[in-house]
DNA sequence: CTGAAAGCGCTTACAG
DNA sequence: CTGAAAGCGCTTACAG
């Protein structure tokens, strides 16, 4: 069947030399073990020539590294998170590692087992947006000196690279236009977890609330209710707290599930009911009203994450104190006409 | 660092057996070998009490098995895609598979690419969305004795497993629809490209306007063209067509164009313009209009092709004669207001 | 019914 | 400046 591929012993034996050499060259050792510049230079010509690739699994084997990142996302479905994984994807296939994803769901358990999955897959190196709960495995895959790289949230008490969008102004910026726009009785609808950029999101709500004198009104969804019971209870929220004249959606998905309970209730957007939305999605530019968001810098985040990846990578292993960063990103607010009355 | 992995050797000492024994139970091969039943059990429950698992980069390189699956989509990005990947992805994993994926955009060029990458890495099989043009790569695979599973599409030439939507029956009766609710100059918007699909929905289109005695009305636009550009070409060929009452468009993708163009040019759906869409999406039920569309059964084509895999993959390998199975299933017209004139 | 041994394709410490 | 050799953790043909 498959014609044999051709090993690195091949190579030395036609080049009449030894393995040691052809790998060396491979690995870029060249210049540390003093090869002759000239061998170097033969062996690699050949290497391109042939269009040689070292056999992964025996690389994994005998190094211990794999080329390969895993990413954990909570849901390889949505916009924001799919956009970000292909992103990352593309640049890792460049530098030559590969990603291996997978959905949390932002369950505890399901997170834990992925990472347990990929730790015996002996990957290099974990890109993850932590649902919370995971704080332990987390920090036994650090102690074990794998590069741990979070973006969309952090988890309190892990001190590790990060890459977040500014969740705090972002929200409040939000609000502020919201308050600006005239509306006075503002809802936040948020789901009901302790993710530390929801937590934050919600800061900015309340700090916008408060400067404003108004009162808060808070409403907590679950993650993955039922489609039409979270709707539901969404309609029986909005319909039980009349007074309310616009809402912040903390999540692109919640607002889904919102946006339909908005319209079963015959409210009209934006004059019955103003909306905005924290995360963008090429839809809502569509909407009739078109829908407020407030825009994460996809391409950024990515971008950021996989440079923190591949320098931690790359950098030579142990260092005793290391200067984790942490990146902090400006969301940009789509003002469109959800989040602004009519004349009437 | 890493405290070390339990491997073969160490459970063979403990129990006081050969590594033999410990693999052939490992590999369920014990019966064959008339290893003995209580053997078999002791090993069994040990394994299972330490919770060991296989270094994987070993059994690669040895047997040359790695129980990855690549798989190929035009876009992770696109909801189409993702939702199926995620679905792959899951039972993938809980058979004891990992998946890697990347997107072609529908690039011939970097489709090859990816598939070359993928052998590198020695993958076990290949679930594709193939982009035209591949064809000698897929049957350079398949010589090689990996299986391949096609989904969305298919190859012209090539015969292997592939799960698809019936894509003439179902852009045949869309069109029907439309027809019923009295549109009279339909327009079909699709790709210029040579893929299968395309060509199968653009077929079901004709035949609906070739019954009708109606003349056709075809649009053909670039892949990943620069978004203002797409739409202002849209616009352009609308504008250009006046007696256009009706769009059926080809995906989701253009849709996405299309609509903005519409509503740059200030047509009011669904009565100036009554639209369908091949592909839904989420958002379309919220439109307003909500958007008619045909929904294809994401979980169906995602379970027919993880199972279509995980056979070839666990059959034993070679036959003389390989019975392909072609999976076609039925899409679900989703009949909203943008293809049905309201009274005024 | 069970074990010793070769070998998959690499990397790297060591010897020259 | 370069090469022979050990070993990563498995699987499997073979011998007993």
């Amino acid at each position: 069947m498959a014609k044999k591929k051709t090993t690195i012993a091949d190579i030395a034996k036609t080049l009449g030399v030894s393995k040691t050499t052809v790998s060396l060259v491979l690995n870029g050792k060249a210049r540390q073990t003093q090869l002759s510049k000239e061998m170097e230079k033969r062996v690699h010509d050949y290497i391109r020539e042939i269009g040689y690739v070292p056999n992964q699994y025996a690389q994994g084997l005998r190094s211990g590294k794999t080329r390969t990142i895993g990413m954990l996302v909570e849901d390889i479905s949505d916009s924001f998170f799919s956009a970000i994984a292909r992103q990352i994807e593309e640049r890792a296939y460049q530098m030559g590692y590969k990603i291996v994803y997978s959905s949390t769901e932002n369950e505890t358990r399901k997170a834990k087992e992925l990472l347990e999955v990929y730790k015996n897959n002996k990957l290099d190196g974990y890109i993850i947006a932590p649902p919370a709960g995971i704080e332990d495995e987390v920090k036994e895959l650090m102690a074990e000196g794998y590069p741990v790289v979070f973006f969309d949230r952090t988890l309190p008490g892990i001190h590790t690279d990060s890459v977040m969008v500014d969740n705090y102004n972002s929200a409040y910026e939000a609000m502020k236009h919201l308050i600006n726009s005239g509306y006075k009785h503002i809802a936040f609808m948020t789901l009901s977890s302790d993710q530390v950029q929801m937590l934050e999101r919600e800061r900015g709500y309340l700090q916008a609330i408060s400067e404003n004198n108004a009162a808060y009104i808070i409403k907590r969804v679950k993650y993955h209710d039922d489609k039409s019971h979270a709707i539901g209870e969404i309609e029986e929220f909005i319909a039980s707290h009349a007074y309310i004249d616009a809402i912040f959606f903390a999540t692109n998905y919640i607002a889904e599930n919102g946006l339909e309970a908005i319209g079963n209730l015959g409210l009209q957007i934006p004059n019955d009911m103003g909306v905005v939305v924290f995360d963008d999605n090429n839809m809502f530019r569509l909407f009739t009203p078109s829908i407020t968001a407030i825009a994460q810098p996809i391409s950024e985040i990515a971008e950021h994450v996989i440079n923190l990846m591949l320098e931690r990578l790359t950098t030579v292993a142990v260092h005793e104190v290391v200067d984790f960063q942490t990146v902090v990103l400006k969301s940009n607010l789509q003002i469109r006409k959800s989040s602004i009355k009519s004349e009437s």
